[in-house]
Formats: C-alpha cells, sequence, structure tokens
DNA sequence: GTTTGATTCAAACACACGTTTGAATTAGCT
DNA sequence: AGCTAATTCAAACGTGTGTTTGAATCAAAC
C-alpha cells in the first residue's frame, strides 16, 4: 500500500461518489472504504465539501488542458483555412471519452461522476469553475460558431447544449445499456457519438432547408 | 385552497426536489411549504419513499400515455408504409417537452427533476418501471428499428441512447443556457432540437458513408 | 346529538450525518 | 537520541433526518 492516505480517500471518494451520488456517499463509507480515519478527511481535506472539491479538481483541471490543448492545435493546423467542425468536436469530446476507455476503475468511475454532475451542479463544481462545469465552453462556443456559420448564435448554444447531453449520457452508468443488450467497445461509443453528433451539429438550418 | 394536502404535498414535493434534488428535499420541508404537517406524507404515502414513487407515477403514467398514444397513431396513419423516423420521433419527444411549454410551474419544474432521473436513477423509479426509466422504450427501440433499416441494432440503441441524453439535457435547469444569453421559447427549443435529433438519428452509418 | 372513521397536529424517538476534540503515533530533522 | 511537526486514531458532540406516537380535530352517517 505505497499511496498516501490523501490519495486512498481520494480514489474511494471518486468511486462510492459515483455509485451512490456525491450526497449519499457518507465521508464514514468513503474513510472506511480507503481504510483511513474519519477525521482524515477533516485534515487533509477540511471537510467534505473540500473533499468533494479536491476530487473533482484532480480530474478537471488535467482534462480542460488536453481540450484547450486539442483545440489550439486545430486551430494552429488550419492556418488561415476554418477549423472544420470535426475537429473542434474531437477536441471537445474524445478528452472526455478517453476516461472511459481507459483500464483504470477510477477513471471510469469519474466519467458517471462527471455525467451526474453535467445535469446536475454540485456545489463543489460550481465554486471551482463559476457555476458552469462547461466554463471553457465559451472558447468551444466561439469555436464551434466560427466552424458553423450557418448557425446564428441561439441555435449553435442549443445544439452545443444538446450534444453536451447527449455526451453526458453516453459517459453515463453503461449497465443502463447492458441491460438491453448493448455493450460496445469504447471505440465504437465514441464513433457512434461522433458520427451522431457531427451530423446534429451541421444539419441545415430552417432558412437552408426551406429552399430545397 | 381548494386542494387537498394529498395534491399539496405533491406539488410542494415536486417543486422542492427539482430545485435541490431528492434526496436534499426532506419532508419537513416540503410539508412546510405545502402547509402540512410532517407527518402527513407518512399517512398519506406511508414515508418519503412512498412520496417519491407517487410524485413520479402522477406524472410519468399520463405521459406514457401520450407517447405511445402518439406512436400508435403515427403507425396507424402510415399503414403498410414504413412510419418516418420525424413521426417516431415527434411521438417520443413531444410529449416531454409539452411540460417545458406549460405555463404550470409544477410542470416545468417535473421536467427538470425529470431529466436529473434520467442520468442518475432514483429507487423510486426502478420500483416503477423496473430500473429503466425508458422501459416502454423497448417498444420505441423497435419503432426507431424498421424507420431507420441501414443501422443495426447496437448501432440504433446507442443514437437512441445519445437522443435522450440530448432532450434530457434539453429539459433540464433552463437558467445554465440564460447564463450564455440565451434564453428561447418552448417552441424554438423543440424545433431546434428535433432537426438535432433527426440528423443525429439519420445519419448515415460507416458502411454507406465508405462507399461515396 | 352521538358515534365512528378519517385526518391533522405537536411532540418525541432513533439514527446517520459532518464535525470536533485531544491524546497517541509516526515521520523528519539536527 | 531527542525534539518537533505532521499525521492518525477512538470517542464524543451537535444537528438534521425520516419515522412514530397518541391525543386532538374534523366529516359524515345514523
Amino acid at each position: 500500500m505505497s499511496k498516501t492516505t490523501r490519495e486512498r480517500v481520494l480514489d474511494a471518494a471518486e468511486l462510492l461518489c459515483a455509485e451512490r451520488g456525491i450526497k449519499a456517499a457518507s465521508i464514514r463509507a468513503i474513510t472506511e472504504a480507503a481504510s483511513a480515519n474519519i477525521a482524515a478527511v477533516n485534515f487533509h481535506f477540511g471537510g467534505k465539501a473540500g473533499l468533494i472539491e479536491a476530487m473533482f479538481k484532480r480530474r478537471l483541471e488535467p482534462l480542460a488542458d488536453k481540450r484547450l490543448k486539442r483545440l489550439e492545435a486545430a486551430q494552429a493546423a488550419a492556418v488561415g483555412k476554418p477549423v472544420p467542425t470535426t475537429a473542434v468536436l474531437d477536441a471537445f469530446m474524445e478528452p472526455l471519452l478517453e476516461l472511459v476507455a481507459q483500464p483504470d476503475r477510477n477513471a471510469r468511475a469519474f466519467a458517471s461522476l462527471f455525467a451526474r454532475t453535467v445535469v446536475e451542479p454540485t456545489d463543489a463544481i460550481t465554486k471551482i469553475f463559476g457555476g458552469d462545469l462547461t466554463a471553457y465552453s465559451e472558447t468551444f462556443l466561439t469555436a464551434f460558431q466560427t466552424a458553423l456559420p450557418h448557425l446564428d448564435r441561439t441555435e449553435t448554444v442549443l445544439r452545443l447544449d444538446f450534444a453536451i447531453g447527449a455526451i453526458a449520457h453516453a459517459l453515463s452508468d453503461p449497465t443502463r445499456r447492458t441491460a438491453l443488450g448493448v455493450d460496445p467497445d469504447p471505440q465504437v461509443l465514441q464513433h457512434s457519438l461522433r458520427t451522431f453528433l457531427l451530423a446534429g451539429l451541421e444539419a441545415p438550418s430552417d432558412r437552408e432547408a426551406k429552399n430545397p
């Protein structure tokens, strides 16, 4: 057991919060699963709120970095030319979907947890990202908007919002799909999601559709 | 105040659960908001679990009825011919989106609550619908599958799942969009969502795409 | 008007939660 | 080794929770 208490608690918190929800995951259950004392949470994180915040930060900050790096790389690759929608979309979703493809059990647990939080914002999240889990989506929003010039701002915001919902749902508890006899590889899932979102985002808006 | 205690409690539960989440909405807060006694919950519903279950049932059963009625009507209208994807999709999503279009504050609250529950299944829901909030989606799944013959079963399940995620997210807390300066009419929202989903569902699968 | 059953009410119960405490233990440093 | 700070630990504290109780109130029937 080379991991520090702090790390063990964070890991256990990830697993239990993904399984039961943040509110229902008691620090008693978390510390017990981590083979740590209850007071460890207060000592290392200052309280449950601090633990949850640290739990999200540990995963979310590298994730946001990856996304922005990929977006900047795509923008740099398309000098002068407009960045294709696929590139923006990939920068947006792939770092997230990499989580479910990892063998690490905790990474997959966090993916489920993230999915929940997208729909039901937590205090910890609003503290970190000022209320918007997709905060840096302002950056992505403009990227999408330039990639989709046939959509006005409202339409772009709405479609990006739909896409976020679909992505989050795809990340959430995979047992829902296995109940229907469908348990795809992460690659199949990602590919299917990509074509779905791409078609939805690039769909012609009304004004064009009315000129057949 | 012509409403019965039972109804007042159900209404208050809807509002508070949508606002704070089911777990965080205490029966004390609910009964206080309903101008009822705490014990009213136990008397009328047998406990908090019973209250939540009744709260969902009251909305979900008429909703499921509407959906299936619309699907059957669409199937009846297309005698012999295959039912178009738009008809299946409308039967699936419009009864839901009608909730947010209603002036009734409680109906809109339930829409948010429903959205949460899609991602994070509640005990009450698993009790009512046997674990799957989209239980009758087995019916809709076959309807979509016949409407989308170019997709195999896995692909159909995945895309329907994506669509459910997008719909749920669209129903959830609307303040998220207003933060981005976008606050569309329910009709605009519905229309935008429809074209997004339709394009995503009908997008060609890989095999076709590789024959340009 | 009395009786019966349904409903409301204030009060208390048992339990789980997050937090705090202060002593015991460990790790790092000179 | 000896000192210091960091960390762990068992135990208790206060609070909020869902639930239960038993008396009080209401409504309807006879």
